[in-house]
RNA sequence: GCCGCGUUGGUCAAGAGGUUAAGACGCCUCCCUUUCACGGAGGAAUCACGGGUUCGAGUCCCGUACGUGGUACCA
């Protein structure tokens, strides 16, 4: 009988939540999920001078939009709390103790400025590595050459300290990544790395190995950015004595920049006009806000679906998958070894396809309030609901819709007149005269109906339909756009139809 | 610098020794459409380089180049 699957997104509440950060709690929900397991949200805050107010909720928010909702986590609880490191520091603590006792750590007296002379000194030197190590820490303020009881009186004298974890030269450390297979380190190039920091407060080293220890976490996936701490982690699971608990690792290839090289980042959103951050995020520091991608108009299930296919496909030519099918089809193998440039346009691409697909009314309350937000009150659901079917294959992104059809509440700003003008004649002028009158006869108030009439009256001035289509269509909506003329004649009414055209042709005059 | 990871069209990518090297986005052409889209049909464009191994290499091995990540009392 296997283990229960489980598996954690453990972000640092450093602001804003990252295009690469959900897709790793999205592969980790989907592996979850497909297995039967628990996903856990698992806030990592050991870093007191980084604290950012409201970073937590933020994560919280953005992964209930996207639809990825932790099974344990602070805000909802479990049987492993609490799921804060601030608040388990006692667990670390003692951990490290534990590794001091068995040698495998040691107490570190060193300040920063000493700390700094001895890289400055290795660099004088010509060494390659600029490392507090087993090549360094002989000559090093710690408690190595001590004895406990010298130790002790260090410490209770009320020197500062940090627990580093004793590396030994000459060591090869492997592990299989479920990504890229056999992964090798040589430890003659790991350092001597802070567990425990002066403040009482575990490293990341300690606390993602003590944690995932006690919360019997059995897959962790991560970002390739920790790939290179993979042997301090594989080390501490083996001095901690529970090298048969570790988690099977994965290690996902980064997203980057599409122009250039380098992980994207927020910035690059700015620079080249695109989201970074699934939902807008307020630097509570400097005020300044970075857009998100729900702001922008993406629907979670295109945003979902966009990260899954970045960097995983399932060997078939499927683009397109719902969460569901995800779940079915995802498998971490398939994941790409390669980091993945990001494609805006590629990105606006899934989120039509996905407007195109879903039920107008799964959407059609945030196109709504968008509309509100923009100065214009819907009333009428029926017609609005009209509307959006009528022009959702000309919206990529879901704030598109307002442009795309605010002629259909509000009679347009501006017309477009010089567009018609240089074919206008006299003909047309009495064509358009006639058909107001025609049209303010009709009883029927129908896209056949107005269509047929337009056709008759422009036979009888023998003017072609087609002469005629584009100048109607500047009328009524101002520009050169938008669905069928009748189509929207017959949504607008005949009062507000006729309004129009009068309107323009009094420009005319 | 050192260590790790990676490298198929502009981008995302399929491909697990023998293929005309899929598909998608974007771009271009045409059709449809009496606007713009949607839809449809085409097109241009790729195995980083050099050595091996093999009858045969995008696929395996070794180098080189390039990219990327790490090299903190940050995660």
């Amino acid at each position: 009988m296997s283990k229960k699957v489980r598996v954690r997104f453990a972000p640092s509440p450093t602001g804003g939540l990252h295009l690469g950060g959900v897709r790793t709690v999205l592969y980790n929900y989907l592996f979850a999920k497909q297995h039967k397991g628990d996903f856990v949200l698992r806030i990592e805050d050991t870093d007191q001078s980084r604290y950012i107010a409201g970073a937590e909720e933020y994560i919280i928010d953005c992964l209930k939009w996207c639809g990825l909702n932790p099974d344990e986590g602070p805000h909802v609880g479990g049987d492993y709390e609490p799921y804060r490191q601030s608040q388990r520091k006692d667990f670390y603590k003692e951990f490290a103790e534990q590794l001091v006792k068995d040698g495998h750590a040691y107490y570190a007296f060193d300040t920063p400025e000493e700390i700094e002379a001895m890289r400055e000194k290795q660099k004088a030197e010509g060494k390659h590595t600029l490392h507090y190590d087993h090549s360094t820490r002989g000559s090093m303020h710690n408690s190595l050459p001590l004895s406990p009881k010298e130790t002790k009186e260090i410490i209770d004298a009320g020197t500062p300290y940090v627990i580093r974890i004793k590396i030994h030269p000459g060591e090869i450390i492997s592990f299989e990544d479920m990504i890229r297979g056999t992964v090798e380190f040589n430890t003659d190039n790991v350092d001597d790395k802070v567990l425990l920091k002066a403040d009482g407060m575990p490293t990341y080293h300690l606390a993602v190995v003590v944690d995932d220890y006690l919360m019997k976490i059995t897959h962790a996936f991560r970002g390739e950015e920790w790939l290179p701490s993979a042997p301090v982690h594989i080390l501490l699971w083996k001095y901690l004595g529970w090298i048969n608990d570790m988690p099977k690792w994965a290690h996902l290839p980064l997203i980057l920049k599409p122009d250039g090289n380098g992980k994207l980042s927020k910035r690059d959103g700015d620079r080249l006009g695109f989201p970074v951050f699934a939902m807008n995020w307020t630097d509570p520091k400097t005020g300044e806000l970075i857009k998100g991608f729900k702001e922008l108009g993406f629907l979670p299930e295109a945003f979902i679906n966009l990260l899954a296919v970045l960097g995983w496909n399932d060997g078939t030519e499927q683009e397109i998958y719902t969460l569901d099918e995800l779940i079915e089809k995802f498998s971490i193998e398939r994941v790409h070894h390669a980091g993945a440039k990001f494609d805006y346009e590629k990105a606006k691409w899934f989120n039509h396809e996905w407007i195109k697909k879903l039920p107008v009314a799964s959407w059609q309350l945030t196109v709504k309030n968008n509309f509100i937000n923009r100065g214009l009150l819907i009333e009428d659901d029926n017609k609005f609901n009209k509307v959006l079917e009528l022009v959702k294959d000309r919206c990529t992104l879901l704030t598109d819709f307002y442009e795309q059809s605010v002629f259909f509440f509000v009679a347009p700003e501006k017309i477009d007149v010089d567009s018609i003008k240089p074919k206008w004649n006299d003909n047309k002028q009495m064509f358009f005269i006639e058909l107001v009158r025609a049209f303010e006869l009709i009883q029927q108030w129908q896209h056949d109906d107005l269509e047929n009439t337009f056709k008759e009256i422009a036979a009888a001035h023998q003017l072609k339909p087609g002469e005629l289509m584009l100048p109607l269509r500047i009328m009524l909506v101002g520009g050169k756009f938008g669905p069928g003329v009748f189509d929207i004649a017959s949504v607008i009414g005949k009062e507000e139809t006729v309004k129009r055209i009068k309107y323009t042709l009094g420009l005319f005059v």
